[in-house]
DNA sequence: CCAAAAGTGTTTGTACTACACCCATGT
DNA sequence: ACATGGGTGTAGTACAAACACTTTTGG
């Protein structure tokens, strides 16, 4: 029989999911925290969490806790880091790996996440966060910006359709920048990975504005993706 | 008292690192690989790696690793993915964590790696190693690429003074692609990063070529080192 | 008819690519 | 004197940045 590691130490293994969200009316970025419901900390703000269960994966793990949140399947979900301060948690020793979550805020609805009083946040508005909780959702952000400029992850954030001008403002949001709206609708029609559609949004204009989507088919084909490698050395 | 999480499972949690390194002479980019010394898989290749202790985290336990092998201190080390495959230990339900390592080869000395049998592979000569290693390694590669394009990080590979070739080398090892001279050595100076010294290595050429020198004080000034933000939208 | 957002082109500068010859020196 | 690697410049092209006016239509 195997050797059976038995003078090394267990200990418990937690999954926290940064979640993003782009409310396109608002044309704000937002990330959504719930109120922790059991000890230590109860009742502050904490991003949604659980423990790993022997018979999942981190990730299956990560889906699950989306899951019982949002009642969404199949969200866009990236393993951050694994956080491992020793008294992070002052209960027990638990190691914690980050993921973090692009939705469509869109999507649902707001009972399914009412029992863990679950709110959006502006991120510039957040509260503090339990543990090193703020750690993550500062990490996650620079993921986000360093994933939005080397892939088109902008659509896992948006609604199928979405016009031009809430596309640019949902970048203008992550980089907290301001881009000017010739070369930005130049740019993003340059990579051919949008399908300008027939259908207009009256919603905001008298004039109306075109809706586009996504060309997912497009972009799967081209062979892994968006290269980075010439970016600087070549 | 707090609740002791009483109804979760606690899993063993181990590191591995991929360690890289780039002998300046045979101009190679090579991972330092061990055979194993415990059961299961006894006598394979293997990264690396060890248990995290109680009262250290899972950089400190990287950090022990390393320096058992190599005995350096203060390497470069990166947080790269947790593993966490319910059976990819089959002893155990054990989580590992990949860390990637860049040292420079020059710096130490055989001894004291020679009890893991631990040997140098060049990347495409390395044999099937236990368990998600081979996914670690493909993943800290990919890493590797994508910070090398992003942060002057091939200094950490090489010694302290080299050469503009040995730089170039280095380069096209871990881009598996090739450059011209006078476009790569442009390139580098434009950053500003490397100071040129008065001294020539001869060993290679008889007319000798100047040494550089990698200007850590200037790099550490700009803030927040590279951008990154406006590679693709912008 | 006018307010409000949508849509669209040109010019200029900068950065990347491709490419070939002379230099210094140890043997 | 010559073989070997070291070192350097230019011209063409592609991409990014700055910038302003016309269109549409609901009220």
């Amino acid at each position: 029989m195997h050797n059976k590691y038995n003078n090394e130490a267990k200990v418990f293994v937690a999954v926290d999911c940064i979640i993003f969200g782009f409310d396109p009316n608002a044309e704000e970025l937002k990330i959504l925290l719930i109120k922790r419901n059991f000890e230590p900390e109860k009742g502050n703000w904490s991003l949604m969490g659980g423990f790993m269960e022997p018979g999942e994966t981190l990730k299956e793990a990560a889906n699950r806790v989306l899951n019982t949140l949002t009642g969404l399947e199949n969200i866009f979900l990236e393993q951050l880091k694994t956080f491992s301060i020793v008294d992070r948690d002052p209960a027990e020793r638990t190691i914690s790996v980050a993921y973090f979550a692009l939705i469509n805020v869109v999507d649902f609805k707001d009972e399914l996440y009412r029992d863990f009083s679950a709110t959006w946040f502006k991120i510039s508005e957040k509260p503090k966060l339990i543990f090193d909780h703020n750690d993550m959702v500062t990490l996650a952000m620079e993921r986000l910006r360093f994933k939005a400029s080397v892939e088109p992850i902008g659509f896992e954030l948006l609604p199928a359709k979405f016009t031009m001008r809430q596309l640019q403002m949902l970048y203008e949001e992550i980089f907290e920048e301001k881009y000017d709206k010739r070369n930005f609708s130049k740019k993003v029609n340059s990579f051919g990975l949008l399908k300008r559609l027939d259908e207009k949004d009256k919603s905001s204009s008298k004039k109306g504005s075109f809706l586009y989507e996504f060309d997912m088919e497009k972009y799967k084909k081209r062979s892994n993706g968006f290269q980075i490698r010439h970016q600087i050395m070549n």
